[in-house]
RNA sequence: GGUGGGGUUCCCGAGUGGUCAAAGGGAUCAGACUGUAAAUCUGACGGCUCAGCCUUCGGAGGUUCAAAUCCUCCCCCCACCA
């Protein structure tokens, strides 16, 4: 079965230029592909997730992935699906960012032994001159068909506008492709469905320069089933990092995901086999919960490593209640079968007090401050005012109460905002 | 460069002297109902030493008992024209 077929079948696909082609040249070649990432953060987040796992199943299929970070475009910001004009960034930001994004990518995608690249469009970039590239390269391109594409059209119409340095992102896409067909025989382009025009754009200046058959495959923009880009929580975008979004908060951003995109999200999220994550589909209600937890389990695992993922599943059984995960059900996944009941929460977001300090002395209010869990004491206010306060499981009943040693479970205090936030104090 | 229209609390967007911490919607948060889901309903949604006080309406001044609202200067954005 080839890669494409896979990630069609897994719901990866959006289009594809040169189907057949594309297929035969898969199937006679060990085929390097790229996708471009942006070094607009120091980390990536679930948003790129659809890009990383393409990859991922690029080269378990036996082909050769290749991560491009914008180091040169990042310069510039491209216009596609954005409402307005991105920041630029300094070089040094640009750096700092690349580091962090290959860190993660290494967890999705093997480097070793040149098995996969990690490359930079700046090292070409930032040499260009301008008149030789008018002369090479902007004489392929019509400004009739740019400002055709879907990226540019909607920014015409806006009243943002779109300013010259944007509009000349398609050429640079198109010739970081073109550098990468020659320099590393990448004739495969990837990307998000946004990213059409651009992929296009350089197949085609692949073709009038030098001739080659170039493939573009972009994928579809993933939303929830309520219709929101994917990828937000309370806490803002879910990070890769697990120094910025904990891997039980990542764990936990799964396991909430809507019933409806279950099936969706373990096609595209995990490597369990489709046959079993069909048998999914005839779950019904509740019963969904545990291929939710799998679903959790594995995208853990994959993003954070085993130990990271066993803690997560350790501290939601901890937090809410045992789980018993059935024999059979998707029988791919290294998740712990039968009951599994509360243990230790180790997991759970916790930090360190003075007992001296807290005990008699601290407000309830300030605890929930404190611990973040609150962004203000307003907050912290409403949030007991309206019952959603807990500490050790008892709702928190008035507003000036103090941290007494009733509130003490051991040397610990659990305390919850709502019913997802939960943080353990540690007294010393 | 000219002319016109704008910049309001996370976002959209009302507000043209006091009744404005600022309508409405979205997002978000809590509660009820549930399955750590969705939908629905209820409440909250600048901060604090919270029935009171303090800081916000592009920026800096000014008029006034009183300004998001009026005046002056400045900055930024958009549209059309050149």
């Amino acid at each position: 079965m080839s890669v494409l077929t896979v990630l069609k079948e897994r719901g990866f696909v959006d289009a594809v230029t040169h189907t057949q082609e594309l297929e035969e040249y898969l199937a006679n070649n060990k085929a390097t592909c790229y996708i471009g990432f942006d070094p607009t953060a120091s980390s990536l987040h679930v948003g790129s997730l659809v890009c990383i796992m393409a990859l991922a199943h690029m080269q378990r299929n036996g082909h050769r992935p290749v991560g491009l970070v914008g180091g040169g475009t990042g310069l510039i910001g491209d216009p596609s699906g954005k409402t307005e004009l991105r920041k630029v960034l300094t070089q040094e930001t640009i750096d700092e960012n690349k580091a962090g994004i290959r860190k993660q990518l290494e967890r999705f995608i093997d480097f070793s032994n040149g098995k996969a690249l990690l490359l930079d469009n700046a090292k070409w970039l930032t040499k260009l001159e301008y008149i030789p590239f008018l002369r090479d390269i902007g004489r392929h391109f019509s400004v009739n068909r740019m400002i055709k594409a879907e990226s540019y059209k909607s920014r015409m119409d806006s009243e943002d506008g779109l300013t010259f340095i944007e509009f000349n992102y398609m050429l640079l896409q198109a010739y970081d492709f073109m550098v990468l067909s020659k320099e590393h025989d990448c004739l495969i382009q990837m990307g998000g469905s946004d990213q059409w025009g651009n992929i296009v754009a350089g197949i085609d200046l692949i073709r009038r320069t030098t001739g080659r058959q170039a493939f573009g495959i972009t994928f579809p923009l993933i939303t929830t089933a309520s219709g929101i880009k994917m990828g937000k929580t309370h806490k803002g975008a879910v990070w890769l990092d697990p120094e910025r979004f904990s891997p039980y908060d990542y764990y936990q951003f799964w396991v909430n995901c809507d019933d409806a995109d279950v099936v969706r999200f373990l096609k595209l999220f995990t490597f369990l086999d489709l046959s079993q994550i069909n048998e999914v589909e005839f779950l019904e209600g509740a019963g969904l919960n545990n291929a939710k937890i799998i679903l959790a389990y594995e995208a853990t695992l994959i993003a954070h490593g085993k130990e990271e993922a066993e803690k997560a599943l350790k501290a939601a059984v901890a937090m809410f209640g045992s789980v018993d995960i059935p024999e059979g059900l998707l029988a791919g996944s290294s998740i712990p079968r039968g009951t599994q009941s509360a243990s230790d929460a180790e997991s759970v977001p916790s930090s360190l007090m003075s007992a001296d300090q807290v005990i008699d002395r601290l407000p309830v209010i300030d605890l929930f401050t404190e611990t973040g869990l609150c962004r203000s004491k307003s907050d912290a206010r409403r949030l007991i005012q309206q019952g959603g306060a807990y500490i050790n499981g008892n709702r928190v009943e008035s507003l000036d109460q103090m941290v007494g040693k009733e509130s003490l479970d051991g040397a610990e205090i659990l305390i919850r905002a709502g019913k997802k936030k939960h943080h353990k104090i540690i007294l010393e």
